[in-house]
DNA sequence: TTAGGTGCAAATCTTTTGCAGAAAG
DNA sequence: CTTTCTGCAAAAGATTTGCACCTAA
């Protein structure tokens, strides 16, 4: 944990940006919460815990500098809401989501099953990937098994 | 694409649901554009050409109420505005998109990649796949081709 | 001391909604 | 007539921005 947020501190220095008591907050609550995919809201609402008189701007201004520096990764599942997943620059950051559409429970494949198709793009379309983006809609485990 | 037309007209009156002139001109903006991944400021403007005294919230509603009908899909490429593409019943609906991070053209394959591993999903998840969604960022074809 | 950061409030932008009148069966 | 639909303007909700103050190298 110290050392990711230390990483970070790197990351953003390195761009001649400081990791500010606010940023710090921020981002901890982003590693408290790995597993779900918060909104701005969210966020705000979690991280006043931690740091009471930061801003709902504060908060905006954070989130879209650590999507800059690909820190974190700003998604956008139909709801109106952006939202913000840390990324993992250990391991792949490609993965896919699994969203029920009865629960509404955002679920993570952290399988990437994309990289043969990647090559045939490459191949057959001209088009050279750089990121990809994987959804499926669907009824989820919990919700299967309840019926 | 009168055809296309009266097909969406039947879909209508099947829920009871009439085409309105300004819907008919509505989906005839989305006929006309079937390449193009409009936002509903777009099919405003195009519209007002066939409809000049239209208002932006009949847009909104008709579109709204289109993609209910499954006759548009909505989306969101993540710059902030709702997209809409009609559907092509006759053909498999899955298609994935090509998203160039250099022009921000979209394109599209028509072919669908994902059957085998909405199997898998189903098994090793437990997860049911209604529907999917698969989108590349990168470079297209066009900017490959300039440099 | 100087550039980067912050909180607040106001502004902006997209989308939705309330309502009174119009259109269609 | 009665339900559906429309245009307009206002409202709502998410995000951004202007600004004066603050804070750390």
């Amino acid at each position: 944990m110290e050392a990711r947020i230390e990483k970070i501190k790197q990351q953003l220095q390195a761009q001649g940006y400081k990791l500010t008591p606010q940023r710090e907050a921020t981002v901890r609550v982003l590693l408290e919460n790995e597993e779900d995919h918060l909104s701005a809201e969210d966020v705000y609402m979690l991280v006043k815990d931690k740091a009471p008189e930061i801003g709902l701007a504060t908060v905006y201004r954070t989130l879209e500098l650590l999507n800059e520096l690909h820190v974190v990764e700003k998604m956008n599942f139909g709801d109106g809401v952006a939202r913000y997943d840390l990324r993992n620059n250990d391991k792949n950051h490609h993965h896919h989501h699994l969203i029920c559409v009865q629960c509404g429970a955002v679920d993570e494949i952290m399988e990437d099953w994309l990289g043969p198709l990647e090559e045939r793009l490459a191949k057959e379309y001209n088009f050279k990937v750089i990121d990809h983006r994987l959804d499926f809609q669907g009824i989820c485990h919990r919700c299967n098994e309840k019926q």
